[in-house]
DNA sequence: GTAAAATAGTTTATATAATAAACCTATTTA
DNA sequence: TAAATAGGTTTATTATATAAACTATTTTAC
């Protein structure tokens, strides 16, 4: 058992980490919402998205609001443990 | 104020976190112990010292224990607070 | 005594990643 | 109707982590 785990590599990244984090406590969040929030670039956010969806860390859901492009994200349970487990194995390297 | 700082990415990094975390403790290490104890490779840790003490997070002193080189690290005064800016920061990332 | 293996690293190359810049399409606003 | 805004995506660039290859010396085995 060694002393430091590897750190989950989608998670131990400034913006994507900040986005986990937000959608942790809202559950649901609009594109522009995490954007204002961690602020981000546009296409840097669309990218890291991108990142969490494929690894099953996060549901996104396009849609309409009015005219205009919606796209909604929120956690889903493979992103929670893997956002706890990463936690779990940071602190051992900072406490 | 925003709600997410940025991570000096200098620490931000498995394997310097994890020689930053050693080195605290310790005070002082040798290439080797910090080598098994992260179990990274040679170069990696020689790469990732280097970048540590050309931000003058840590010193390392190169001297000779018979005739094998020896290499000692330790951290300095703005490495500490460096590493505990960091984690102060990473808090609000995580809590 | 010398060939092979081990020690203690450094340098160079490569693959991945983060980020920003450029772009796209539709919709408002002046 | 031209220009600006909204809400993004795609592509390009730069930086980074990591491993592979290399160097120099020393010890061990034959």
């Amino acid at each position: 058992m060694s002393e430091f785990k590897p750190l989950d590599p989608l998670l131990h990244s400034q913006l994507r980490l900040a986005v986990m984090s937000l959608l942790i406590s809202v559950e649901e969040a609009e594109f522009t919402f995490l954007k204002e929030k961690t602020e981000s670039t546009a296409g840097n956010l669309s990218v890291q998205l991108d990142k969490l969806e494929k690894a099953g860390y996060i549901g996104i859901e396009k849609s309409f609001r009015g005219k205009r492009p919606l796209t909604t994200c929120r956690i889903l349970p493979e992103g929670l443990k893997a956002f706890e487990d990463y936690v779990e194995t940071l602190r051992k390297y900072i406490e």
